[in-house]
RNA sequence: CGCGGGGUGGAGCAGUUGGCAGCUCGUUGGGCUCAUAACCCAAAGGUCGCAAGUUCGAGUCUUGCCCCCGCAACCA
C-alpha cells in the first residue's frame, strides 16, 4: 500500500496534567500511525498542545502568572510524556507556535472573504467597571432554581441562567453590576452550511465510530446553528478582520486548523507537498483519521468539515472518526478536584509502557464506557508475561540452546502466520482494535500450545532434526509477533528484533536469519 | 414523555446480517518439566433483567415493564 495518511491526534487543553482517560482516546491514533507506516503508507501523524482560551486565562490569573507560562508549563509535560509513552508523531506542535497562528489567520480570512463567516451584533454582558466584555462563566448570580451562588454559564443544580437572570449577575473579578452592551462578533455560518456538510456525513459515516454517527445526527437534526467564533480576550489567535483587534479566536476553531498547519509544517521542512494530503486525489489514496474522546466528536464531524467546506479550496474532509467513550477509574469518573484518577505521569511510574498501551486498547472504551483499575492492569500485565514473555523465554532460552537451530518452518504454521496478517489488518482498518488486541493474544496462545503439542524437550533426547524445526518455527513465530505487537507495544517489539537480528518491521510473514546467536536474552517484562 | 450508555455462568467482558451460548480471570481435577510456579488438557458453573409477540428457530427483531450508570465544574 503507498497511500497518504494523515491522523489527528486531539489536542490536549494546556491547563491540568493529562490523565489515563486522555490516554485511552488517544492511543488508537498511535496504533494507527505505526500500523500505516509498517504497511507502507505514507503517513502523518500530528497533533499538538491547545495553548489558548478562556480556563487558561482564569488560570493564570488565580495563579498569578501568564497564561503563557501556564501553557508552556503543560506543553512541556505533555510533550514529554507522549514520548515516554512512545507516541510516534511526526509533529507535535502547539497552538501557540508562529507558523499556526499566521496560517490559521490565513484560513481564517478565506472563510471569512467567501462569505461563511460574518459580522453579527450582540448584546454582550458588559462590566464598566473592569471596562471590559464578560463571558457567561466570569459573572456570578444567585441561581434562581436552587439559590445557590452560581457562574453565568450553568449552576451545580444543573439550570441554565437565561439572559433575563443575567441581568442580575455581577462581574466575578470586581463584584460589580454588569449591564449589556452592543458587541460586534464574528459567527461561521453552520445553518448555510449543512447541506453540504449533510452529505458529508452521509457519505463518510458508515466509517465513523457509532457513537460520532449519533450525536452528529442529534446535532444535523435540530438544525445547526451558527456559532460565534470571536472572543471577548487578549489571550488567542488574533482576528484577521478589520474593526476585531481587541478581540481572539475561539478555541475550537484554532484548535481543529491545527490537524492542517502541522502537516503544512512537517511537509515544508521535509520537502512534501501538504496539498498531497489536504487535497482532492486519486480514489481510494487518501485517507484522513480523527482521533479522540467523545466529547470531542461533534467538533471534529461538523464544525472542522464546516470550515474546511467554507475554505472552498476542495480540501479532503476526515474519513474516519476515531472517537472513544470515557474511561472510568475504579468505577468513578476522572476527577481534578475530587482526586480520582490517575496521571499518565504516575501511570509511567508505576506500570510497564507497553503492557499499558496494551490494555487500554484491549479493555478500552472502544465502544462503551470502560473501567480502569489497577487489578485489571495487573491481569493484562500478567496475561502478556505469561504467554509472551514466557514463550519467548521457554524458546529463545532454552537449556543450553547458544543458536537457532537451522530447520523448517512448519506449513501449518506459516499459514496460520499468514491469515493472521491479514485478519489484525482488517480489524485495525475497521478501527476494532480491541479485535486486533484479542487476535494476537490468540496468537500466543497458538504459539504456547505448538510448542507443548511438539514436545521439543522430548525430540531433544529422540529426534534432533525435528527438535531444530520446532526451536526455528518457534523464533519464527517470535519474529512475526514482534511485527504485529509494534503498533501496540513498540518496546517489546524492538527488543525482539534485536534478539533475532531483524533488520525492520513489515508486515508480511518474516524468516530469520539462520543460526542467529543467542546472547544477552532477558525476560521481556516481569510478573507483578 | 429531557438525552445517552448498559443489564449474558463467581468477576470482567464478546456475541457482526436471528441458526447448537463464547473469551479472559477465578474454582476443581489431571498432564508436562523447555520456561518467569510459567505452559498444555479436562470439568463444574448461565432459564442471556422481566413479560408478551413475530418466526420452523430470538441473547440477536417488535412492544410493554423493571433496574443500574453518566449528563455542574476541572475533564476525553
Amino acid at each position: 500500500m503507498n497511500r497518504k495518511v494523515i491522523i489527528g491526534g486531539a489536542w490536549p487543553y494546556a491547563n491540568s496534567s493529562l490523565h489515563l482517560g486522555h490516554l485511552a482516546a488517544l492511543i488508537s491514533g498511535d496504533v494507527l500511525a505505526r500500523y500505516h507506516r509498517q504497511i507502507g503508507d505514507k503517513v502523518i501523524y500530528v497533533s499538538g498542545t491547545d495553548c489558548h482560551g478562556t480556563p487558561i486565562t482564569e488560570r493564570a490569573k488565580k495563579e498569578g502568572i501568564s497564561p503563557k507560562q501556564i501553557s508552556e508549563k503543560y506543553h512541556k509535560e505533555f510533550d514529554m510524556v507522549f514520548n515516554k509513552m512512545n507516541f510516534s508523531y511526526d509533529l507535535y506542535t502547539k497552538t501557540e507556535d508562529e507558523y499556526h497562528k499566521e496560517k490559521v489567520k490565513e484560513i481564517f480570512k478565506k472563510i471569512y472573504d467567501n462569505g461563511y463567516i460574518y459580522e453579527k451584533v450582540d448584546e454582550d454582558n458588559y462590566c464598566e467597571h473592569c471596562n471590559k466584555f464578560v463571558a457567561d462563566r466570569e459573572l456570578k448570580l444567585t441561581c434562581p432554581n436552587c439559590g445557590e451562588e452560581t457562574k453565568g454559564d450553568q449552576c451545580d443544580c444543573g439550570y441554565v441562567p437565561t439572559k433575563d437572570d443575567l441581568k442580575n449577575a455581577v462581574c466575578i473579578d470586581c463584584e460589580t453590576k454588569t449591564s449589556t452592551k452592543p458587541n460586534k462578533n464574528l459567527y461561521i455560518a453552520l445553518s448555510k452550511l449543512q447541506p453540504n456538510i449533510e452529505e458529508y456525513v452521509r457519505k463518510n459515516e458508515t466509517n465513523w465510530r457509532k457513537n460520532s454517527q449519533n450525536e452528529t445526527h442529534k446535532y444535523l437534526k435540530e438544525g445547526l446553528k451558527d456559532r460565534a467564533v470571536t472572543r471577548n480576550l487578549n489571550w488567542g489567535i488574533e482576528i484577521p478582520v478589520e474593526g476585531f483587534e481587541d478581540k481572539r479566536m475561539y478555541v475550537w476553531i484554532d484548535a481543529v486548523l491545527g490537524y492542517i498547519t502541522t502537516v503544512m509544517k512537517y511537509c515544508e521542512e521535509n520537502s512534501l507537498n501538504w496539498e498531497d494530503w489536504w487535497k482532492k486525489k486519486e480514489e481510494n489514496e487518501n485517507i484522513i483519521y480523527m482521533v479522540h474522546g467523545k466529547d470531542n466528536i461533534v467538533f471534529h464531524t461538523l464544525i472542522l468539515p464546516g470550515l474546511l467546506l467554507g475554505i472552498n479550496e476542495n480540501y479532503l474532509l476526515p474519513d474516519k472518526i476515531v472517537s472513544t467513550e470515557y474511561l472510568n477509574f475504579n468505577d468513578q469518573k476522572f476527577s481534578k478536584s475530587k482526586g480520582i484518577g490517575m496521571t499518565i505521569l504516575d501511570a509511567i511510574e508505576k506500570y510497564n509502557t507497553d503492557t499499558l498501551r496494551f490494555h487500554l486498547i484491549k479493555n478500552g472504551p472502544e465502544t462503551k464506557d470502560a473501567n480502569f483499575t489497577d487489578d485489571d492492569y495487573t491481569l493484562t500485565h500478567n496475561e502478556i508475561t505469561n504467554k509472551l514473555g514466557n514463550f519467548v523465554n521457554r524458546t529463545l532460552k532454552y537449556k543450553g540452546l547458544l543458536q537457532i537451530p537451522n530447520g523448517n518452518i512448519d506449513k501449518d504454521v506459516k499459514e496460520y502466520i499468514e491469515n493472521l496478517y491479514k485478519e489484525i489488518s482488517e480489524y485495525i482498518e475497521k478501527i476494532e482494535f480491541r479485535n486486533a488486541t484479542n487476535k494476537i493474544i490468540e496468537l500466543l496462545d497458538y504459539a504456547n500450545k505448538y510448542y507443548d503439542d511438539k514436545k521439543p524437550w522430548i525430540q531433544f533426547k529422540e529426534n534432533k532434526n525435528e527438535f531444530d524445526n520446532i526451536i526455528y518455527t518457534c523464533a519464527v513465530i517470535i519474529a512475526n509477533i514482534s511485527n504485529v505487537i509494534e503498533p501496540f507495544m513498540p518496546e517489546t517489539a524492538e527488543k525482539i528484533r534485536n534478539y533475532l537480528k531483524i533488520e525492520q518491521k513489515t508486515w508480511n510473514y518474516i524468516d530469520i536469519q539462520e543460526e542467529v546467536e543467542l546472547k544477552n536474552i532477558e525476560p521481556l517484562f516481569e510478573r507483578k
